[in-house]
DNA sequence: TATAAATACGACTATTTTAGTCTTATTTTG
DNA sequence: CAAAATAAGACTAAAATAGTCGTATTTATA
């Protein structure tokens, strides 16, 4: 179905929320804003920090800050964080030789899955969580990307 | 994880074979060159027949051949009707005023996430199946794309 | 220094999606 | 009529996603 996960939607939300705060914003006020689980919240919260998009703070009066500006946090480092993967394919691993599939030589999506894979990856680095605050993000112009060959 | 589905792999290598074929080519032959489970690919020549992308032949001889040529059949196509839905997102969905979320006012990710959706959408198109077919894919220049804005 | 408000972490369960199998029917050529 | 195909739908299995729970740790502050 190619959906973006759960936890990659709560973490664009999130973010969002907490790069518009000079002061740290805790998962509890986020969930309640969005009437999300905590619990799953709070993991994606958790993810984001070990990957270095956003600080954590303990303690009464903790929570979470941004760690870099909005500039600099693309959709591709969140959905990166927060999915895991994003090879479409077996195949598409840049780096691999075989293919995954029995009779690799043969393989005949491999090249072409790459090159998607190249450009997917191009459309979700051309967004920022600067752009993405922007409310009328529709009318902005973003980085402009110029996919070819 | 955001990958495409076996089904959508089983169909794009079928297309291919049977795009290099003028008489019907039958699953069997496919899911054999492929050790790929029949019945699945069965499914999915099916499916890829419902949708006008080929035409399904019954009986002795029977098997399948291009319903387009290949130029005319894109990988949007072939993942539009293998994958159901190419949303990324409930909120993607172009046409709903609503979101899904429960504080639809104050969803926050729904025009960012149109926006990609969007380019997601012109990279798959851009790509056919006859520059699927060239071996060589990787130094073919394809439609070029253009994505601004 | 005790308490309350946070995050940290890991095990666990439930749900949904994807993948794969099986059976039966129908079509068509020879 | 037999054999080789597709058609269709029910069913099962496996994998990924979503969500829950319990316990530990950190820290500001009263």
């Amino acid at each position: 179905m190619l959906r973006i996960s759960k936890k990659a939607e709560y973490g664009m939300l999130a973010l969002q929320r907490i790069a518009q705060s000079n002061e740290t914003v805790p998962v509890k006020e986020i969930a309640d804003m969005y009437g999300i689980s905590f619990d799953l919240l709070a993991k994606v919260l958790n993810q984001l920090a070990k990957a270095g998009l956003v600080t954590a703070y303990q303690g009464t009066q903790g929570g979470y800050l941004l760690a870099k500006k909005p500039v600099e946090i693309t959709v591709a480092d969140i959905l990166h964080t927060l999915e895991g993967s994003l090879k479409i394919t077996e195949c598409a691993d840049t780096h691999s030789t075989s293919c995954g599939c029995t009779l690799d030589t043969l393989c005949a999506i491999k090249t072409p899955m790459q090159i998607i894979q190249e450009k997917m990856l191009q459309v979700f680095s051309s967004m920022t969580l600067s752009d993405m605050i922007q409310t009328g993000a529709a009318h902005h112009t973003f980085h402009s990307i110029h996919i070819n060959n």
